[in-house]
DNA sequence: TCAAAAGTGTTATCCTTACACCCATGT
DNA sequence: ACATGGGTGTAAGGATAACACTTTTGA
């Protein structure tokens, strides 16, 4: 038997079995009063999310449809996460595909719907907050409770492995914090057993501070989050977050919002500058106490001007 | 009505229409003898994939299967690219979403099928290939037919806006060569029906050079190529397509063949010997010609050390 | 001896970081 | 006057890019 004809039969043999459900679900994100907000519906529970329908042109149609009737909100930029198949439900006949969407705006639209609302994102995960310092529960409850986790797998080279990982990611043992390890900290924290979406399978110790969510959508907001650190270092997303005027402090204090970490003024103004990214509007505003400060708009040609993003390759000369 | 009752209904009116297919497809990526290469069946036009089937455990594990069934070849390093569902078949009752995924490996393995092959990935995008300077096609096909594309809209707006994303993608004007924008530029060939692909829907003009392929995995396979080309940059990938031991200038000409373009020796070794990604094997090697050269391995620690990429934001010290 | 590849040194320049300091407004 | 935020200058250190040059082998 040839491949072809092997590969043919394969399929076949697979026949009606190999549908799937797709589910689109969205991280939505704003942010107001120097907190990253979420788009939730339920009891702040929930991500907007929906099945893809056949009336929906594309994935991402599909999915501004949904949070759009979920929440009364239309939605600006989007961009795609990651997509996994969920590993709970293979006992139905049929699997479900979850593709995920990160999606920045802003909170003006008056949310239409009841059910839905914005949460700040460090109500689900307080300890990626570290403008005021980093949070004494790193210390206090993640630390004991994590190498106790590390120290009890059988295996010396397992152990060994579970310590420096826990290490990288959540910063012990003198090495810096880094916030763009969102994702890796909740998954490890998952592994670990220390929140609550994975004691309900195995009842185990009682889970950390943080709210959880339905399902994995703590884990979805936990890959938007860390998407959206790391992106906002060499794509100029922020602006999407902001009005159409602001001033460099609002700039800064959303980057800070969303990196968690306090950043050093005088740099952080040179740096915008420096890249040419916003322009004066030529107006100032004293809204903000002290001394006026100029507004700026962000310059849309930077967009076509090449990409941001610096080679990292020494290239020979043309 | 409140939100949640309609939601409810429109999920029941999408009823068992919105269930789906789910295609996995891999672009598996080698370099041998200075050539970047791709795994592909058939004649050399099409991707391994195959349908998500029940009795894989995952997505990952699905793709592996296939891979290894329709080419013998067994995958290490794999990574999720893009997730789409295809515009054209629409029409079945059914849709298909397609999950794309890059994987790096060596050419080890005897390809046991006799249906698969490896092909030079600048067989499909002669372009791509600037090692040797501009290749002459740019200037002379594609920069007048893609003005000419972008002349031919009838808004004024339109067309500035056109030739604007030709000139950056493709360098016209005086604008550097960016290797990183290879999808995009596929993207627009596409789009001005350039590219066999384009044209087999509504027969237009005769496409220009580059080997095409069955639906859109010559576009998949500049997904890969593009995120491989960003991601060398700030992780460290190559080493998944290196033999364990090698001489720099073997690194040095892998990076060149993904990137499609020359690098400055000297600085070269500096970046990497600073970045601490090799050490010395003890051993040299005489095969390469001239003065025999030091075999390094990939230190594989560095990728538990924190990780590689620079934080380009002025973070306030701690 | 020469070609080919391996490898080293040095400098100018730019970017990042850190520190210090002055400016303009409201209370 | 002083608190608050706005805004500028500058110098040290490190990374990058460009140039020139020496070393070791095989043919």
């Amino acid at each position: 038997m040839d491949d072809q004809a092997k590969g043919t039969r394969k399929r076949r043999a697979a026949g009606k079995a190999d549908t799937a459900k797709v589910d689109l679900t969205a991280v939505v994100v704003a942010v107001s009063d120097n907190e990253p907000c979420v788009l939730t519906i339920g009891q702040g529970d929930t991500l907007p999310s929906g099945p893809l329908a056949l009336e929906h042109r594309s994935l991402q149609s599909g999915l501004r449809g949904w949070v759009e009737e979920q929440t009364g909100h239309p939605l600006g930029y989007i961009e795609q996460l990651y997509t996994f198949a969920d590993r709970d439900r293979v006992e139905l006949e049929q699997r479900i595909i979850s593709i995920s969407y990160l999606a920045l705006t802003r909170k003006e639209h008056a949310t239409a719907s009841s059910r839905s609302g914005w949460q700040s994102w460090y109500e689900y995960f307080p300890w990626e907050d570290q403008r005021a310092g980093i949070p004494p529960m790193v210390g206090d409850i993640f630390q004991p409770r994590l190498i106790e986790w590390a120290d009890g797998a059988d295996d010396r080279a397992i152990r060994r492995e579970r310590r420096r990982r826990v290490a990288i990611a959540f910063g012990f043992d003198e090495r810096p914090w880094n916030e763009d390890l969102a994702l890796k900290r909740y998954e490890l924290l998952y592994e670990a057993a220390l929140v609550e979406e994975a004691s309900r399978r195995s009842n185990l110790a009682p889970p950390v501070p943080g709210k959880s969510m339905v399902a994995d959508h703590r884990r979805i907001l936990a890959t938007g989050i860390a998407r959206l650190r790391s992106k906002i270092k060499y794509r100029p997303v922020v602006f999407e977050l902001m009005p159409p005027a602001f001033t460099l402090l609002q700039l800064q204090r959303t980057v800070e919002a969303l990196a968690g970490r306090l950043i050093h003024k005088p740099n952080f103004r040179r740096l915008i500058e420096q890249h040419e990214l916003v322009e004066e509007t030529g107006e100032t505003t004293t809204e903000t106490g002290g001394r006026p400060a100029k507004l700026y708009r962000f310059r849309h040609a930077v967009l076509e001007e090449g990409q941001v993003a610096g080679a990292k390759l020494p290239l020979a000369r043309a």
